[in-house]
DNA sequence: GAATGGCCTTGATCTGTGTCAAGCCGCCTT
DNA sequence: AAGGCGGCTTGACACAGATCAAGGCCATTC
């Protein structure tokens, strides 16, 4: 059960400052002083543990979110229980738009998730007369299309190990937004996860984590890889 | 070499009627009279002929397209040659947003295809201040994301029966949208491009066909196929 | 510090789909 | 009507990655 870390939303400066550290990432990034206080005001702001939902497919579509802190996992499930990870989101990412009135997929927290949670009803209608935010949601509507049509070039026709080479390049290069550039790679989401967003098995991934590490690609660390040829990585991420 | 169908794009009456079929269904289906008229006259209509190029991956991306009549194939290439179909656009829907300053994507025409081409320029400029047409934007997009993440379960997650399958359900809702429900899915692309589409190859696709028309769930006819069970199909697609 | 459980790796074997090759069919050209 | 060509189908075989099975490593718990 999530709780809300911060009931009364309209938060002070410093909370502000601590939680919204991404907000120029964020859909309410461009939003001037006074627009983002009315904002603020719509949001709760939610905190999810390890593993917990914040919202599954086919639920009614009630709330949208920007992800403010954490890693969230979005995926989406067959009848018999097969499941495709379509996406990882990080601090900044914007979730929960639907084209019909229930979620198209299911998200849930890898580690510790906050949220600002938004309400459809209020949402739409703060931004329904704000061309600057609307323009922005494009922004971001559009980006994500790009990735995902990525995303079905390295499914449909890559091999294993490209698609491994690809997803940590790719991965690492979304950190780099966030977290500046870095030789080691985190990877807070497991085997399985990564497998499932590969379209691979869990020991696919395992023996292909192996082979780039014998290949003196990568070096395996708790949590992550170290990238040990950027170079010939990238090229191998790209062919 | 496309040639302009209507130069002077303002057109007359008859011929709005003729080639705006598809306006409800189009990005400008909800503009009044006045504003339409102003937005048609930043349009050309273009005719492309079948294999002709809209635009390429990694060209400028200068204009958007509006597709009126005809279908296109969207996809993208790997260095070398192989190639993943990341949709095919039928009239109504709406194409070359790109996040970057780059097409991320190539579209051609299969047979002969009719557009509203949209410079970039004036079409920013005209839906900067339209929050309307804004939000139609982004409902576009957000369809148009929700069908790649169905891809992508697709392409990760299913065998090349339900691959098959589920293309065929798909293509034929999508179809009826436009001219109503019929027994008889037609299909103007090939095998190849289904195989591309499904991360197949045309063996297995047409082994496919082969084999969902002994199971007497389909017959192949020219240029399609007929269902011939609907909820035994329907099934195989869903699972 | 022994037991438990989750996550990851490794090995052996199987199989769905790819690859290679041949042939068919309808259509266009001459 | 003969020839050629592009698109499709079919068969034989190969292989990348799945499946099945076992074991290792580490953190947590009692």
């Amino acid at each position: 059960m999530p709780h809300l870390a911060f009931p009364n939303s309209n938060c002070d400066g410093f909370r502000c400052a601590t939680h919204c550290a991404v907000r120029p990432l964020a859909i309410c990034g461009e939003l001037e002083q006074a627009e983002h206080e009315e904002f603020e005001r719509l949001a709760q702001h939610v905190r999810y543990g390890a593993k917990e939902a914040l919202f599954s497919e086919d639920e009614v579509a009630d709330a949208v979110y920007s992800l403010v802190e954490g890693i969230a996992r979005l995926y989406k499930l067959l009848p018999d229980g097969r499941r495709q990870i379509i996406g990882f989101a990080l601090p900044g990412d914007f979730l929960g738009m639907a084209p019909s009135a229930r979620y198209s997929f299911s998200a849930d927290a890898i580690g510790g998730v906050t949220v600002c949670k938004f309400f459809r009803g209020p949402f739409l209608r703060f931004i329904e007369n704000k061309p600057h935010m609307l323009m922005r949601m494009n922004e971001f509507a559009t980006r994500e299309l790009s990735l995902a049509q990525d995303q079905m070039l390295l499914l449909g026709r890559r091999s294993a190990e490209e698609k491994v080479a690809a997803f940590l390049v790719g991965w690492r290069d979304r950190l780099a937004r966030l977290e500046g550039v870095t030789k080691t790679v985190s990877l807070p989401m497991g085997r399985q996860d990564i497998a499932d967003f590969l379209g691979l098995t869990i020991e696919t991934v395992s023996r292909t984590f192996t082979k780039l590490e014998r290949e003196k690609l990568i070096v395996i660390v708790p949590d992550g890889v170290r990238v040990l040829d950027p170079k010939r990585f990238d090229a191998l991420a790209a062919a």
